[in-house]
DNA sequence: AATGAATGAGTTTTCATTCAT
DNA sequence: AATGAATGAAAACTCATTCAT
C-alpha cells in the first residue's frame, strides 16, 4: 500500500492502476468464489441454515476470511440474492430485447427460456421468487427485483396485447403473474423430479399452453 | 365448567370420560392457538426468525408453556407446516368431492377456488408451497405434502383427460404443475399489493386463462 | 382449623387431639410415601437427575401436592438423606447395644450384619455414605452423619481395644475407617453383581477377614 | 513459531506435520486444561452442580470456548470421569507390573500406594468410585472402568491365592472388594480430616491391616 | 388438601464476529 | 490477506415453584 502510493510518479500511475486494477479484479473473484459457495449451502441448508462456517468450507477459505470480502453474513446473503436476482432479470430482459422484432409468440418463448436456463443453475433463487420473497430485512430487496422480474415478463405480454394478440378480458399483469407462476410450477415440478427432464426444452410446451389454452373445446 | 359439576350425580365413567375428553380438547385449543401463533409470526419473520419467545408473547403465554405442548421449537413448526398442508390437501380434495359431478370446468374452478380460499387466511404456507419446500429437517414433510397437493389438482384433471376434454400432447403431469404454479403466481400477485383484491374472486378467470389461454389468435 | 379451635371446650380439647394426632399421622404417612418414592428416583438417576416430577410421578401424587409436605426440593432430599442416615446409624447402635454383653467379635458381628441390613434396602444411601458425602448445600449434614456412623463403629472396637482385643500399633479410628471402607467395598461388591449373594451371611466372613486377615502366614 | 519461518526450507511435509501435531498437541493441553477444571468444580459443587460457565471461570476461558473441545456438557464429564478412571487403572496396573517379581506383600503395598497416590491429587474420582458409579448416562462407563479397577486390585491377590499365600475360605473377588473398600474407607477418613496425615504412607500398614487382621489373638 | 398447567429464572448451546498470529 | 480459535450475545430448553380451580 505505501508503496503503491509511493511509486505514484512517473509511469507510477498506470502500473498503479495495473496493479489496483488487478486487485480488484482478484477481490471479484473472490467475491464471486464466495457467493457460489454460499449459494450451494443455501439450497442445502436454506437461508436460515447458512452458516458463515459452512460456506467458509465449501469455497475452502477460513470464516474470517469471508469479512475480508463482505461486511457481515446479512451483507454476504443479500448479496447472493442481489447478483441472481440481476442475473435473471437481465437474462429475461436481454432474451427480449434479442427476440425484438420476433414474433410475440417467440418472444415469449425466448423470455421462458431464459428464466428456465437461469432456474437450472441456481435452484436457490427460485425458492425466493415463487415463494414469494424471503421475510425479515432481505424482504424488501426481495420484493423490488420480485416487481422487476415481474416488469421483464410483463413488458413482451404488453406488446402483444397492444398489438390484440392477448386477451383483454384479463388485465395483462393478472397475466403475467400467471404467467410467471406457471413457469415456476414447472420448475417446481422438474426439482421435484431431481432434473430428470430437460427445463429448458419444455419452453415451447409452457408457452403453447398459455397462448392456446389446456381444453380441447373451442 | 358450571355444566360439569351439575353432572356430578350421573356416574363417575360418564364423568371421567368427559374429564379426559375436556383436557384434551383443552389441550388442542392450546396446541392450535399456539400454532396460530407462530403462523402469525412465521409471516411477518420467516421460518428462520420465528423464535419461541415471539411466538410466547403472541399468543400471552410464557416461552416455557410452550414446551408442554411441543417438545422442540422444531417439533412446533413442523406441526405448523404439516397442520396448515394437511388442511390445504383436505379443502382442495374436498372440493373436487364436492363437485364430483359438475361439468370439468366447474371441478376445477371449485378446486382452485378451494385454494385460494386457504391461501387467503394461510398466507405463511404459501411461501413454502410455492417455493418448493423448506431445506432442512423439514424437507421431507413438505416434499411429501407437495405431492399430495399436486395430486389434489392432477386427481380432477386426469379425469377430464380420461373424457378427451384436454391436450393430450402434454402430459397432464406438467399440465398440473403448470395449473398450480399459475394458481400461486396469481396469489403471489396478490400478496404484492397486500391483498388489495378478491383472490377467491379470480378463480374462474383463471381457470379459464388455463383451459382456453390467453391467445386471441385460433 | 377455625372450628378445631372453637371446638376446644368440653370434651373437644381430646377430640382436637385425637383429630389433630390423626391428621399428623396421616401427614406423617405421606411424608414418608413420599420419601420412599424420592428414593427409588434417587437410585434409579441420581441426586442431580431427581426431579420433583418424577418423585410424585413415583408415589401417584400431582407435584404440587409434594409442596404440601415438603418445602422445597432440598428440603425433601435433605429428609430422604438425614431419615436414612439416622436411621442406619440408630440400627447400627442398636446393633451394638443389643449385644452389649457379648464377646467383641459378636458385636463387631453384629454392627456390620446392622449395617449390610440396612443398605440392602435402602442402596441409595450407600452411595453418600461410601462416595463420602454430597457436594454443596447437603455437605454438612452428609459429613455429620458420616461422624456418628463411624462413631457407631468405632463404638464397639473402641471397647475392644480397651480390652487388649485389637492391635495398638494403628489407631482405633484408622481401623475403623478400614472397616467400615470394608464393609462398604462389599456392598458395593453385592451391588455389582445385582444383589446375587446374600449380603446379611456375609458379616461373619467380613468380621472374620478383618480380625484375622487374610494371609496364611504366620 | 520463529523455528518454525526458519525451517521453511526443510520441506513442507515435515513443516505440515509439525503443524499438525502441534495444533493436535494445542489442543489436547486445552482439553486437559479444561478437564482440570471441570474437576476442581466437580470437588466443590458436585457433578450436578457442575455449570458449564463454572468450568469456563475456572479455567480462564469463555463459556463458548469449551464447546470447541467438548461437544456438550455431557461429553465434558464423560470425559473428566473416563480420563480420571483411566489413570487410575493404568497407575494401579503399572504398580503392579513394576513390582512383578516382588513379594506379594509389596506387590499389595505399591497397588495400594499407587491408588493412594491417585485419590491424593484426583479426590473427586473417589466420590464416584467409592460410591458405585453415578446412575444416569454415566453408568455404564463407571461400571466398566469400576471393573477394570477391581481387576486391577485382584490380579495381586490372585496370584498371591495361586501361591498358596492368602485365605481359601474366602473368594479373592470378595477379598478384593474387602480391600478396595478397606483402601477407599481410608482414603474417605483422609478427607473427612481434610488431608492431615500423609495418605501413601498408609499403605503398608492398610496392607499389613489386611494381611495379618486387626485382632491381638491367635 | 389435591391437582397439574403456567411461569420464568437459570442453564445449556449456537454461531456471527473479532483478533492475535 | 489468511487463519481459525476465542468470544459472548442471543436463543433454546429445563424444571422448581406457584396458584387458580
Amino acid at each position: 500500500m505505501k508503496l503503491n502510493k509511493l511509486n505514484k510518479g512517473a509511469g507510477g500511475a498506470a502500473r498503479s492502476r495495473g496493479r489496483a486494477s488487478l486487485k480488484a479484479q482478484t477481490r471479484q473473484l473472490y467475491r464471486d468464489r464466495i457467493i457460489d459457495a454460499a449459494e450451494q449451502v443455501f439450497v442445502k441448508r436454506g437461508l436460515a441454515g447458512t452458516r458463515m462456517s459452512d460456506v467458509a468450507a465449501e469455497c475452502g477459505l477460513a470464516t474470517g476470511t469471508l469479512y475480508n470480502y463482505f461486511a457481515n453474513r446479512d451483507t454476504l446473503l443479500s448479496s447472493l440474492l442481489e447478483r441472481r436476482l440481476d442475473q435473471l432479470v437481465a437474462a429475461v430482459g436481454a432474451a427480449a430485447e434479442a427476440e425484438s422484432t420476433a414474433p410475440h409468440r417467440d418472444r415469449l418463448v425466448a423470455v421462458v427460456r431464459a428464466s428456465f436456463q437461469h432456474f437450472e443453475s441456481h435452484r436457490a433463487l427460485f425458492t425466493v421468487l415463487a415463494g414469494g420473497g424471503i421475510p425479515g430485512k432481505h424482504m424488501r430487496r426481495c420484493m423490488d427485483a420480485q416487481r422487476d422480474y415481474q416488469a421483464a415478463f410483463a413488458e413482451p405480454l404488453g406488446r402483444a396485447a397492444a398489438d390484440g394478440f392477448l386477451r383483454a378480458d384479463i388485465p395483462i399483469s393478472a397475466q403475467a403473474d400467471f404467467l410467471t407462476g406457471a413457469v415456476h410450477g414447472v420448475v417446481r415440478g422438474w426439482a421435484r423430479q431431481e432434473g430428470a427432464l430437460n427445463l429448458v426444452d419444455q419452453a415451447q410446451a409452457v408457452v403453447d399452453l398459455f397462448l392456446r389454452g389446456a381444453s380441447t373445446q373451442p
